[in-house]
DNA sequence: TTGAAAGCGTTACCAA
DNA sequence: TTGGTAACGCTTTCAA
């Protein structure tokens, strides 16, 4: 280390730079001097090596650019580089394997915790990997050693959209349900289902059509649900995307949003306050999920246990629904 | 190393796994056997250590979830792991204090070249970096030692999109800029002016009004537009994002695209496909873009020269723009 | 083609 | 509170 040229041992140095121990003023001022003059800089992989720490954290996403796990990756992004670590963004596309791969490569790197956006790895697994360093995890329920989960209270929030509709007057909600192995995808259609009970309204399947979670999917559940000729007033689609491909189809139907058909979407996506009309969603506090997971994180390395609770999701009330038209009540119930 | 237990000397292994010099076949066998039965995998950062090559890249994009460089960062991945190099994504959030941080630390950890896509430091200092180490940028034509450059063309593109809307029939095109500062933003004025004189329409400053490049600045200047009570019947919008805006502007007066008013983007986003009506926009092959520049940076880090160029933009049409309404058509020109 | 040995820049342990 | 010294796991001369 060259600040040792300039007075003492490289030991000393070391703990100064890293609080380990007390150092003297007179020694501390000497080496801040030293280090000041040279532009020293510590080698981040020096350090990993030798002290078999690197500072830092490995972010695996599904979808670098994916809009909604975006304002995750900026919280994470805020709370690590605030507490000193440097967060490595990986995606796995959704694919195990992709994901397994980005595991083995961070693990290779030395990172100090693992956080992980939506797994799409068995949670055997991811139970395996919290024994060999700190892992947070999100969308997911799990508990173990080293581990910490946070999952979106994806029940709520569809209840919470349901039942908006419901208080409009609406009766006859379509659903277009997520990727069926998605868990996401299962809780909102149980906080739909449980809405619908609660006030008292018979589920219908012929309303429940699936959409994959991708705007084309939205598009074609509901030219299918159109040409079913199962009536409807509104829908509720499980994902933004799959709103806006919805939104698509009944406009070209000339059905007239939301005047013909109420629209509620969910994940509140950036663009949906510029939808035509702007779209009504489900929001989650994104942003603050990956604020929580990073400190988690941060925590286990530290060997605290962490309790992490999910912020609720609101509806952000926009243009897209209104009122169930009167002149539709005769449609079956 | 471990490897050795079970042969020879680390030197050896460490020939064989880098190719820097032949190995008999025999103790190659001996030691691939070792390997195997060990599942041995490098360190990373040891190897960085001693070697002072890292195989890491730094990819520094100014928000990792932008839907336009999100496509860039997949070709930019792609490339990169096949070429066995790892990506170490940071974004500089269009803060130059930002990028400085992520440069610093990439630095830091060593990478052996480093991407930035559109940088917002000035050139004195990215030519000053070059210097340092391997250097791609994107969206800015600089040259120097050590430094290879892609600019888009935007020229090109607003020249397009604004000739597409001329030979419909438009006259009165309103032009909606981005941010000043950005380069991207004078270019794709630039085309839009190149192809009005080409076709003989004088440039109306009146029509052209400042966006910001956010969806918001695209609706306040189209309000604006609206209210000054200027003449015009197609828009062209230097990128999507205000491109929405307009339309809910558009949507907000009761006006209908394209009936109304003719509208194209540029960028052509994702979500653009799914806009009410479905948008025209310029599309640069983004992906492609990505992969042209993690090309460069191994080139670079071979000390060979690179050339890189820009694939041409295209014209993505769909149902946003249609004919201009001859009732207008004695609008002032 | 191979091995021995000297680092790479830190941290961590042990003695002082 | 300090310094000495041995790692950390690999690459890279230099000789053989």
């Amino acid at each position: 280390m060259v600040a040792q040229a300039a007075g003492v041992s490289p030991s000393t140095v070391s703990r100064l730079l890293n609080g380990t121990a007390r150092v003297s003023p007179e020694k501390r001022a000497t080496i801040e001097v030293a280090i000041e003059a040279l532009g020293f800089v510590v080698n981040p992989v020096a350090s990993g090596l030798a002290g078999g720490r690197s500072r830092c954290i490995g972010v695996i996403t599904q979808a670098l650019s994916s809009p909604f796990y975006g304002n995750a990756l900026l919280g994470i992004e805020d709370v690590l580089i605030g507490a000193n670590y440097a967060p490595l963004f990986v995606s796995g596309h959704w694919r195990p394997r992709d994901e397994q791969r980005c595991i083995n490569s961070l693990l290779s790197r030395r990172v100090d915790g693992l956080i992980i956006l939506t797994p799409s790895l068995p949670d055997a697994e991811l139970l395996a990997l919290a024994r060999r360093l700190p892992l947070v995890v999100t969308g997911r329920q799990l508990t173990g050693p080293g581990l910490c989960s946070l999952d979106f209270d994806n029940h709520a929030g569809a209840y919470l959209a349901t039942e908006h509709l419901i208080r409009l007057g609406h009766r006859r909600i379509a659903f277009i349900k997520g990727t069926a192995s998605h868990p996401d995808a299962t809780d909102r259609l149980r906080g739909y289902k449980a809405a619908l009970k609660a006030h008292g309204i018979a589920f219908d399947p012929a309303l429940t059509v699936p959409g994959k979670f991708i705007e084309e999917g939205g598009e074609q559940a509901t030219e299918h649900l159109l040409a079913s000729g199962t009536a409807f007033t509104a829908m509720l689609a499980a994902n933004d995307q799959m709103a806006y491909g919805a939104a698509l189809a009944l406009y070209r139907r000339g059905l007239r949003i939301p005047d013909d058909v109420a629209l509620v979407g969910f994940d509140d996506l950036l663009g949906s306050s510029y939808t035509l009309p702007p779209l009504t969603s489900v929001r989650h506090p994104i942003q603050e999920i990956g604020r929580q997971a990073a400190r988690a994180v941060t925590a286990l390395i530290q060997g605290q246990v962490c309790e992490m609770q999910a912020p609720a999701p609101s509806l952000i009330v926009r243009d897209s629904c209104g009122a169930a038209p009167s002149v539709r009540v005769s449609h079956p119930v």
